[in-house]
DNA sequence: CCGGAGAAGTTGGTCTGACCACTTGACCGT
DNA sequence: ACGGTCAAGTGGTCAGACCAACTTCTCCGG
């Protein structure tokens, strides 16, 4: 087997992936007061200070609500937490949540057609380069996996070529829940990554700056990516 | 006056703060390397364990690398930062940053639609009495912000509908960077939200299950409002 | 001369224990 | 019944120490 980085997490990590858990979960739900951090502390067998950074993050995250003098209550992270979220609902424990894949996925075929058209319009000519370097790399690359790398990489590009801030930094929060489950996706999503052609054409409509023909091969892209997923799933689900 | 709850930063949040500004306003670049702990603590005049929660929190945020027994160096916002940096972009220091609200809008008018026309697919008549009732607060709301702050609740209510929590996490990524900036946004936005009629006539898409009617009734009434925003920012823009 | 082992120094990681500040709720006097 | 007081519990902050990891420089041996 492949080698694996050593995973390091340290002690506040530990302690937040944790907490983090048991309120996605329902483990701690909605309302709740969670334990004072003097008692996380002794019931973790960790330090205080690193309970504390934990529980800094948790916060800063949504998921809690601190008030000093008073215990600090769970909040319900469907209304609170941002994108930084997705990744463990995606991938809970390891298990692909469907419901959230196809949801992501959902997100993704709607925003990259449009960001696409805003690359064309506002970019043009200036991607020429990177974008073609990327469908070579594409391409070569041999397996699934890195495929999906180079896919990412094009779309990067593309994403910093519409200019727009809040697209961009909604793409790193999809990008940031893609990522840990790309060997699960990749193999799936194969046959969209394939379509070298396609890609091709759709940086070609954005170099010369044709919006609607850059959408129009955005969707057809990621169209039949998603569909093929949205049926993978649907039998899984059938399935159960 | 109205009275206002008592700011209370902590140190470790007025340490967080100062760092994120630094960051975003580009005093620290991509790949310079952080003072070290110690180093900042004694600047700063706080301790360490305040300075560590504070980095804690950025680099969950993803602006910095933390690496033990190395500097912690400073990495791409715009690359790695999730749409929790919105609100410190939108408002850095107070002004509204121009570019980074068009680039919000821009998103409201491109992802609300598709919600509107989710929720209509896949919530139909459960949203009927709580997009009613909200219609009816959002139509007795005496100022702007009050107005503005049921148009959110209005969203709300819809987001829930389109039942995909990638949406969920993006709206409230989104929301959280807009309502720093309800004071300032709320009057200019006024002519979309005072648009009862049209609220009326998408919830009632919503409820009858119109996936196509609600959207193009969403594009409408967001769209007018963009418009008159963004025509608005131009002038600005030009006066400078 | 060159390469690698090793020592020193710097950086982040963690802990202990103490004390401050705030909130709550029970208690007590009016 | 009301108002204030006080004790207990919670988060907030600090100081100082030590551990662990990386970088760099040094020095030794080939």
């Amino acid at each position: 087997m492949a080698l694996q980085r050593v995973a390091r997490r340290s002690v506040p990590d530990a302690v937040f992936e944790q907490i983090l858990a048991d309120v996605v979960s329902g483990e701690f739900a909605p309302g709740d007061a969670l334990p004072s951090e003097r008692r996380l502390a002794e019931v973790l067998g960790v330090s205080r200070p690193a309970v504390r950074e934990a529980l800094q993050r948790v916060a800063a995250a949504g998921l809690v609500e601190v008030r000093q003098g008073d215990t600090t209550t769970v909040r319900d992270y469907r209304r609170h937490a941002g994108m930084d979220l997705l990744p463990r609902l995606l991938l809970p424990g390891g298990e692909l949540d469907l419901s959230v894949a196809r949801s992501i996925l959902e997100a993704r075929l709607h925003v990259g057609p449009k960001v696409a058209e805003l690359a064309a319009e506002r970019a043009g000519a200036r991607l020429g380069e990177p974008l073609e370097t990327t469908v070579d790399a594409l391409e070569k690359a041999a397996d699934p996996v890195g495929r999906q790398r180079q896919a990412l990489t094009f779309w990067e590009q593309v994403v910093d070529g519409a200019d727009s801030i809040a697209f961009r930094l909604m793409f790193n929060g999809l990008r940031a829940a893609y990522e840990p489950a790309i060997e699960v996706l990749g193999p799936v999503l194969d046959a969209e990554v394939t379509r070298i052609e396609v890609y091709r054409s759709l940086a070609a409509a954005i170099v010369r700056g044709d919006g609607a023909g850059a959408r129009r091969l955005a969707e057809d892209l990621l169209g039949a990516g998603t569909d093929g997923l949205l049926t993978a799933i649907r039998t899984l689900e059938e399935q159960e």
